[in-house]
DNA sequence: TAAATATGTTAGATGGCTCTAACATTTTAA
DNA sequence: TTAAAATGTTAGAGCCATCTAACATATTTA
C-alpha cells in the first residue's frame, strides 16, 4: 500500500486522527488521553508525537498540550472524510448495519484513491452526514455543522429530531437497535430521573422506552 | 488494521500472492523472481522466505526453489479472489474503467472483512471472472478453469472470442482500449507476420487493426 | 574440468513503531 | 509549602522489513 510522497504511514494516519477526535472533544489533548486512546504506551505517544511535530502536522512543547496545524487538520479531515464516505458507502450500496460499519470503514479510510473516493461521493449524492449523523467533510474539508444538544440535556415534554449517536462501537449501536431508535426519529422525552439521569422517551408507534444516562448523553438532538 | 491471529501482515500478504502468480506463471519460484517481482533485494526475500517457511506457509531448503503449501495456496487464493471481486466491483458498481482498477485492487485485498466481501460477491451475483477475464476463485479457492490459448497462437483465418488480458497494467490496458478491444469481443485473425510476430485481427462493425506480438502475446482467447 | 558467471546466503546496519524501567516535571492535597 | 500523586520524558531494548557488502553454491562455458 504505497502511498504519495509526503502521506503519512498508516500508523501516523491513526494519530492524527486521533489527536483531531479528541481535540474536538474536549479542546486540548494530552499525550495520556492519546496513549488511551490509541492503545499504546506513553513513551510511545511521546515519540510519535516529536515525529508529527517535526513534520508539522501539530505543535507541542514537553508538557504541554499538542495541537494540529492546518496541515495536520487538513488531514485528519481528509480522513475523516473517507471514514465516513466509506460508512455511508457500506450501508446504502452494500446494504450493511449502521452498528457493523466502523470496524470496516477503520481500515477503508486508509485507501488512497480520489478517484474511488469521488465515485464513492458522486453515487451518494454528495452526502453531507454519514449512517451514525456524524457530518462528512467535502473535498475541501468543510463540515456543514447543525446545532445540536445531547438527548440527556432535551428538558420533560419537549420533543426533537434524532441526529447523530455519539459512539460508532457495535454494543452500543446494537442497543439502539433493540430500542428501536434510528437517526432521523422524532422523540418526546416523557420524564427525566434525577437520580441516575434515566429518560424515557415516546416515538411515534412505538410504546414508551426508557434509555439510561449513558445512552441518552450519547444521542444528539436537534430541535 | 488490525488481522486476525494467525494471519499474515500486508508485506506477507503480498509475498504470497506473488509466489502464487509466479509459480502459476512458471512452475518453479526463485529468490531471485521473487526479488525482481516484489522490486526488492535479494537478502530481504531471503530472510522473508525463511520466515514464511517457518509459518509453514510455503517448504524451501537452501538453493532449491520455493513452493507453496497447500495452507499458502489457500491463503494465496483468498488474496487473489479478494484482489479480482474488487476489481470487478470497481468496474461495474463505481463505473471505474478496467484500466485504473488494479491498483486500487492492490489495496482493497487486504481489507479484512469477510462481510464486506461477502456483500461484494452478492451483489456481483457470485461472477467467475474479474474485468481483466481472470478467474475469481469461489469461497473455497476454486477456480473454474476454461481452455485458453493465447492470440499469438491462434492461426491464420481462424476465429476466437477474448477472454482474457494476462496484464492488468495501465499503460496496456490503454492501449487495448484505444484498440478497442474488450473482453468478450470475437475476433478472426487475418494474418501473421513472420518476421515480427504481429497479428492483423479483424472485429465486427470495425476496421482491421494491427497487434504486434508483445501485445499479441498477452490476450487470452477461447475458441 | 576449471574458470567465469549467475544465483543464493549470511552478517551487520537502519528506520519505523512499539515496549519497560528509570527519571523529571507539574498539579493537587495535606 | 512541602509531600504525594499524576503526568510526561528519556534511555535502552526488540521486532519487522528493508538495505549493502561480503561470502557461498550452482550452473554455464571455454
Ligand atoms: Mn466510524
Ligand atoms: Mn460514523
Ligand atoms: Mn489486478
Ligand atoms: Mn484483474
Amino acid at each position: 500500500m504505497k502511498k504519495f510522497e509526503g502521506m503519512g504511514s498508516l500508523t501516523e494516519e491513526n494519530y492524527i486522527k486521533s489527536i483531531y477526535s479528541l481535540s474536538q472533544a474536549t479542546g486540548e489533548v494530552y499525550v495520556s488521553d492519546l496513549a488511551n486512546k490509541l492503545r499504546v504506551k506513553l513513551p510511545t505517544v511521546n515519540s510519535m508525537v516529536k515525529k508529527l511535530a517535526v513534520k508539522k502536522l501539530l505543535s507541542y512543547a514537553p508538557y504541554k498540550g499538542i495541537k494540529l496545524t492546518e496541515k495536520g487538520k487538513k488531514e485528519a479531515l481528509s480522513i475523516i472524510r473517507k471514514h465516513r464516505l466509506a460508512e455511508l458507502f457500506l450501508v446504502q450500496v452494500l446494504g450493511l448495519g449502521w452498528e457493523e460499519v466502523h470496524d470496516i470503514a477503520e481500515q477503508l479510510e486508509h485507501v488512497n484513491s480520489e478517484r474511488f473516493y469521488d465515485r464513492i461521493d458522486q453515487m451518494l449524492g454528495y452526502p453531507t452526514a454519514d449512517p451514525h449523523g456524524e457530518p462528512i467533510p467535502d473535498v475541501n474539508g468543510k463540515i456543514s455543522a447543525n446545532k445540536r444538544i445531547s438527548l440527556s440535556e432535551l428538558q420533560e415534554g419537549k420533543s426533537a429530531k434524532i441526529a447523530a449517536v455519539g459512539n460508532d462501537e457495535k454494543t452500543f449501536l446494537d442497543h439502539l437497535n433493540t430500542k428501536g431508535l434510528q437517526i432521523g426519529d422524532s422523540v418526546t422525552v416523557k420524564r427525566k430521573e434525577a437520580f441516575d439521569g434515566s429518560v424515557t422517551i415516546t416515538m411515534k408507534g412505538k410504546k414508551e422506552t426508557m434509555l439510561s444516562h449513558i445512552v441518552a448523553e450519547r444521542i444528539w438532538v436537534e430541535l
